[in-house]
DNA sequence: AATAAATAAATAAATTAGATTTACATATTG
DNA sequence: CAATATGTAAATCTAATTTATTTATTTATT
């Protein structure tokens, strides 16, 4: 059996539980652990899901006859029996993610476990849906073309990262306004069905990027934790109880509409103060193309001069954020990622470190500031990631209404 | 059979499910859905959770046979067989709540629908552990011996509300540092278990408040919510999923260490700019006794010259507090309570509304502003639904590692 | 080195809990 | 009296646990 047939356990409150949501939740639980903590034998996997072995080794049997798990090299060493790791198959569930960016959007082909299979790219000055959804169009008809029929079959849905009410962006992306207006009213669902029937997820990017994180990268150390990504705007994401929390309209971790304060005091966002696209315009101010950020994106060291102080000033903004997310929820960590290489990576956060030291902490408990490890593409791998939270692993949080 | 006795299901993401953890969800659940609803009817109920009428049936008569739940009038008028609404039976469960405040401590008996059925207060200038676990002792004595036998056994519990970090205050309440020190190794549980056996939970003193706007005020009218109490000190609580969200070391909600800032662009936190106790110096700097402030909860008429200004200057940081908590979680409303009339604390909501629509809303969803209707005893009613929904209630989101 | 004992894993068979389904009695409206 | 909805009894079904068995290995003993 495989999960996801009916509607999951526990969505909501109000929700009664009979039997198969039993089986459902159990075959979720034993994915997710599988997941998390890597390949694993049964015997572990009911301690640590306290369910009885019997109940793995009949659950397990089936997922592997699915063609979900598979079986590892048996383990000796040990007093008793050989224990036989499982662990999620390579190509046992694929997925489908996209990203909508200011520059670029992207469309992959990811496994179950992560790894990017396909990867296409369209770029422009600023995003519009038609062009975007040609994009789309024939960038899914390419990857399947290139997918055996029993990969295709096994492709769970498409997941789609975009921000949220872009159409409010056109002063932003200094696009016409009028046409800019026309995202208003995109139905993701609606236009992607006229040329698939795969199920589409819509997601907030940076939260798609938390996912990635969550699943692929440093996420899993954590129970709670606020995530940002430095994009060309800056975004986040927040988890509670391992799970990702979206929020009952999708916009939780709304990160870069945290509260700032420019040199005048005047009040500001800290999309305005700790985003990329503050670098873009210095570059553009000392002569240099602001594109080269985008398409050298593994070294920055030609604008060390104008990076550096870039830097400072977006640790210092996320030191501030850091403790205003945890006045709201007791984060253990905040993670940083983004669209940057990983020197200037590990310098934001370990000046984020420093400034988050000097700051009012009365009443809160300091949360370890972490560099996130999935880099670049985080949103559109987290955007694939969402089909699989959908059918089969456990996400203790609420989905979006819909 | 009674819910509670084995551990409840799923509160953390790494538990598997059987069939007792099936039942003991779907008693909760129809408990829950009674506290939240009010009186129903069996096959009201099966709809409402998705559950066969049989089982229903089954488990109704099994609460009711043990006293949680009553049988109402049959309601005619309708076409078939009249339905019988069941009810939380008034006496059913009995809790008793303690909240230990900047002026005060209270201990009081509830039963399972929020009446307060005794309450008793301790007030002092600063609190300390010994005088207050005497309070305790004593009063728990004495409640008990009030009681009748009957009334004794079906008491499931006792909460204890407390700020976090209570020995970080010394400053604030200006008591001698050293003895206040001796707050920072405060058993709770230890203390308690030397003179009752009942179940010991600790929590937030703002947080459960809004465990008691959650099930008694207008918290079932939101799924996600952020919660203000304006006590000396102000503080606050979140609501995720329809559930209180205490975080990974219950300090979720710290809305008083939100950041805000002062007259000179200083860096300040909310509790130093929307509390009591700026009221509390303000009458004292005017020749007024601030006690009275506490004395004389529902009247502040006499002091309205100064108390104005205050609620202007409160709802001004409330209304930017309030953004920033919505770019972390998207939540639908914010509620506002505190230790004040009334007539105070629809002014602060009606001027809060006023000043959030001048706030930079840039990506973001606005919140309803409202008020919170429990009040003044907010704290520790709501300290006496901590070992309900611990036995009885269902609470989607997990409880502190303990 | 050979062998027995101990141990842990995996699974088959029997049992059990608790849900659903089916059938039916009941009380009411129209 | 027909129609309808509630509420419950009996039978059925699902998926868990418990108990018992087989198997592969390490470890201790001879």
């Amino acid at each position: 059996m495989v999960p996801g047939m009916d509607e999951p356990i526990i969505r909501t409150v109000s929700r009664g539980v009979n039997q198969s949501g039993v089986r459902d939740h159990n075959v979720r639980l034993l994915l997710t652990l599988l997941q998390r903590h890597g390949p694993m034998a049964g015997s572990d996997l009911a301690r640590l899901a306290n369910l009885s072995p019997q109940t793995v080794s009949i659950i397990l049997r089936e997922m592997e006859s699915e063609g979900l798990l598979a079986r590892g090299a048996p383990v000796k060493g040990k007093v008793g029996k050989p224990s036989i790791p499982m662990r999620l198959a390579e190509g046992g569930v694929l997925s489908l993610g996209c990203k909508i960016g200011r520059r670029s959007a992207v469309l992959l082909l990811a496994d179950f476990r992560g790894t990017v299979r396909q990867e296409l790219r369209l770029t422009y000055h600023y995003p519009m849906p038609e062009p975007i959804f040609a994009f789309l169009r024939d960038g899914i008809k390419t990857i399947l073309s290139k997918c055996s029929p029993a990969e295709r079959s096994r492709i769970c849905g498409i997941g789609i990262g975009t921000p949220f009410e872009l159409w409010k962006w056109s002063e932003l992306v200094d696009a016409p306004a009028k046409d800019f207006a026309s995202w208003r009213h995109v139905d993701y669902q609606a236009e992607l069905a006229r040329f698939t029937d795969l199920p589409v997820q819509v997601v907030n990017d940076a939260t798609a990027g938390c996912q990635a994180e969550h699943i692929y990268g440093r996420g899993k150390e954590f129970r709670d934790y606020a995530y940002f990504f430095i994009g060309a705007f800056v975004g986040g994401g927040i988890v509670l109880n391992h799970s990702v929390y979206q929020g009952h309209l999708g916009n939780a971790g709304a990160l870069g509409s945290l509260r700032s304060f420019g040199p005048q005091g005047e009040s500001q966002q800290l999309i305005d103060t700790a985003s990329i696209h503050l670098l873009e315009a210095r570059l553009a101010e000392n002569g240099h193309d602001p594109r080269d950020l985008w398409t050298q994106p593994q070294d920055w060291s030609g604008f060390s001069r104008l990076v550096d102080p870039w830097i400072g000033q977006t640790a210092q903004e996320l030191a501030k954020a850091s403790l205003s997310v945890c006045a709201v929820i007791d984060f253990e960590a905040i993670l940083i990622d983004g669209a940057f290489p990983d020197a200037v990576k590990h310098e934001l956060v370990e000046r984020t470190r420093r400034y988050l030291i000097n700051q009012d902490m009365r009443g809160l408990i300091a949360p370890q500031i972490e560099a996130g490890v999935v880099g670049f593409n985080a949103r559109a791998i987290g955007a694939a990631t969402s089909p699989l939270f959908e059918r089969y692993f456990l996400n203790g949080n609420l989905r979006l209404q819909s």
